[in-house]
Order: structure tokens, then C-alpha cells, then sequence
DNA sequence: GAAGAACCGTACCGTACGGTACTAGATGAG
DNA sequence: CTCATCTAGTACCGTACGGTACGGTTCTTC
């Protein structure tokens, strides 16, 4: 537990990792056959298979060596300004934007939502516990030190929490995994954060600290 | 034009695709071989590539074929009450909650999802025009009918749905994808409904006629 | 510098699947 | 009755992939 998620491929095995994944980001998991890995990474399929057990291993490995590359940095524990949840909130939505439209997260994620159905749903528990979990863990500290802070109100932080991700995703995650072209996405989804933030402070703003940002009623 | 979508499969053609959603749901894509389906639908494989051209094409062939089946009822033209156009969203609302959770909607999903990444992303663009064209055609024209009644104000109805869907569904469906049971996701989904409802009328409810539900400032 | 481990490259095996060919039986028209 | 069409069932083919085995090379360690 000291050393988590650093070093547990080596370098070479990272390596692999890494040549696995642009191969699956280029080609689909139909390109990403165990002797194109090799080929690619110039290693042999024994090793692969001493390293990661089997195929299905190898995906795993994927799924857990990018997930350890993501930062789930905890930023603050002090109190927040009106400004500073504001900045915060808009820097979550970005992160989340960019990861979501990141080609090797939509990879991964056709990947194993491409193998759930059948019995198999081993990668997608992986994906949910290694993606979508300290994605939502550093949102709800976020929000809980703004309620901490008096500029939120909320009674159960995952409810504003699905709201806020709501609002700032949609339906996009989905279409992009359908296809949707990430350039388009992308524009969408940038002209969406601010509206996002403003509606969610709209819903759960601690009254008495936001006069009611673009107020609509006499 | 005049039939769109009912005839296009005969009778046995439909029975056959129905055979073949039903292995979908059961075994995933991988249990979707063309053997097993024409063992299933008792048909012989000379059958299938004859109707369908080849695997692929069955595949479309089973999206559009589950795209025919649901009906995008338009349902009023008049003016409506507050009453009835909350009635209206929770509808809405639910029913979009049935497909997305349905067991067919998530292996078609699922099938068009996996083998989107690479260049043939054939079968997600008929996913996004089939399945989510005409449920998207309905909300906006619910949405729109919820305006010239002057019970919403809003300019861009295009964010306005993507703001009740984001709402409603927030992040469930991809989680749905992932493996999360749909009976969980189900209980998630109903408790969520009304709230959603409840936010966006705050959000987009025209100001006189919704005098701030659950109102929150002084 | 020798012993041993790790590993690359390749060749190999079994299988499973997509797609095609062929035969036999059913159905319907003339 | 007969011929044409359609289709079920089966057998078959080529290929591509997952997984294994092995010889040769490099790197580590004492």
C-alpha cells in the first residue's frame, strides 16, 4: 500500500503498456492481437505471457497502468472563496472534459464496454473502481470543502455530485463513444462548462452567497 | 417514404433478427457468430448471407430492425398546464430511463460501442441516428410545446435537452455499459426522475408561472 | 570469465470463425 | 405433373488468432 500503483510494471513492461495501447487507440481491439503487441514492442509473446498471464491480462494491465498515470491530486483542505470554488469546479470540468475526450480513455472504455455484456464484466468493474472512482472522489471533496466553506448546499454529496457530471457531460461520453468525432465533442463540451457551473450553483449554492447568478424571475 | 421501417424484413427475416438479439443479450458479441444464429432461427447460413449481405450487415440489420419497434409517438399539439407538461417530462423521463436500461438497448449499445474505435464506425453513426435521433426529435418537440406555452423560457432548445438528459441520466448509462446491474442502476434512475424534473424547472421554467419550486434563498 | 536468468524472434499447433458450395426437401405456378 | 424458386442442413475451406515450445543472444552476478 506504501508504493500503490508506481512501479508495479517495470520500465520494459511499461513500455509494452504503452505500445499495446497506442496500438489499440489506432486500430480498435480488433488490431490489438497478442503477436501485434509483440511485434510492435519488440518483444516476444512468451514474455507477454510470463508478464501478464493471458490476453484478458494484458487489457487488465492496460486498464491499471493508465489509470496510475492520472494524478488524483487532493487540492485543498482550506476554506474556499466564492472565486476559488468557482476556479476549482471549472478546472474539475476541464480535467474531466479532456480526460473523457481522450482517445486512449475512449479506447479503453470501447474496450471493455465492448466485452461486458457476456459473463466477462472483469475489465468494466476495473474501469468503474480505477477511472470513474477517484475521478468522483476528488469531485466530492471539492464540493464538500465548498459546503464546508458555506457557498454550497447539498444533503448528499454523490446526488450533487451525478448533477454536476450530469450537467457538464450529457449524453456526450456516449456519443463520442459511438463515434462522435472528439473535435466536435470537444468544442461542445468547452462551451458547456461555464453554463454547467452556473446552472449547479444555481441548484445548490448556498443562498445567502450567490445573489442568484443570472437571475431570471421579477 | 410511405412504410419507412415496418416491412423492410419479412416475417422470417424478423424472426431471425429477433433470434439474434437474443443471443446478443445472452452471450455478448462474442456468442453472436453466424453458426449460432442460424442454428438458433433454424435458418442455414447460405440464408443469412443471402438477407444480409454479410455479419456486418446482419448487425445493422438488427439495429434498424430494434429501431422499428419503438414508436416516437408525437403526442399533443395544443397548449398545455403546468400539470401536464410536468407529466409530460416525467414520462419522458421514464421512458427514456425503460430504453436506456433495457437489456436489448445496452448489447446494441455495447456491440456498436466495441467495434466503434477502428475505421468502421458504421454501426455507431446508425446507433446515434436511429436510437437517439428520434428520442432526442421527441424531447424538443415537448420542450418546444413546454415554450409557446410559455411555462419554459429557454433560447437554444438543443441545451435545453442535453440539460434534462444530462440531468436525468447523468453518468448511469456508460456505468450501465460498463456492467453496473441495470436493477441497480433502475432504483438510481427512478429516484432521480422527479429531482431532474425539479432542477430543470428551476432552471428553465419560465418565472411567473413556476413561482420557484423548493425555493432556497430568503 | 563462467553460470544462470531473462528475453527476443520465430516457428508451430489447435481451434474457431466468416464465408462458400452443394444436396435435398418444400412450396407454388403453369 | 412438372418445373422453378427458395431454403434448411451440412460439409468444407482459408485464415487469423491465442497460446506454447525452442534455439540463440544478451545481461546480470559471483
Amino acid at each position: 500500500m506504501s508504493k500503490p500503483e508506481q512501479d508495479q510494471f517495470s520500465p520494459r513492461q511499461s513500455a509494452v503498456l504503452e505500445e499495446a495501447l497506442r496500438l489499440l487507440v489506432e486500430g480498435g481491439e480488433k488490431a490489438l492481437t497478442t503477436a501485434g503487441v509483440a511485434r510492435a514492442a519488440n518483444c516476444s509473446k512468451e514474455s507477454l505471457y510470463k508478464w501478464f498471464g493471458d490476453r484478458d491480462g494484458l487489457l487488465a494491465a492496460m486498464i491499471a497502468y493508465q489509470a496510475s498515470k492520472v494524478r488524483t491530486y487532493e487540492p485543498t483542505g482550506s476554506k474556499l472563496t466564492r472565486e476559488e470554488l468557482r476556479a476549482h469546479l471549472l478546472t474539475f470540468i476541464r480535467d474531466l472534459d479532456e480526460v473523457l475526450s481522450g482517445e486512449v480513455s475512449l479506447a479503453l472504455n470501447r474496450l471493455s464496454i465492448g466485452q461486458a455484456g457476456a459473463g466477462g464484466g472483469k475489465l468494466g468493474r476495473l474501469m468503474l473502481e480505477r477511472g470513474r472512482g477517484p475521478i468522483g472522489k476528488r469531485a466530492m471533496a471539492l464540493l464538500e470543502a465548498g459546503r464546508r466553506s458555506g457557498l454550497l448546499d447539498f444533503s448528499d454529496g454523490g446526488e450533487a455530485y451525478e448533477t454536476l457530471y450530469g450537467l457538464a457531460v450529457s449524453d456526450l461520453h456516449v456519443r463520442m463513444l459511438l463515434g462522435v468525432s472528439p473535435e466536435t465533442a470537444r468544442k461542445e463540451l468547452g462551451s458547456r462548462a461555464e453554463r454547467a457551473i452556473d446552472a449547479f450553483l444555481r441548484l445548490y449554492g448556498a443562498a445567502n452567497k450567490w445573489e442568484e447568478p443570472r437571475i431570471r424571475h421579477a
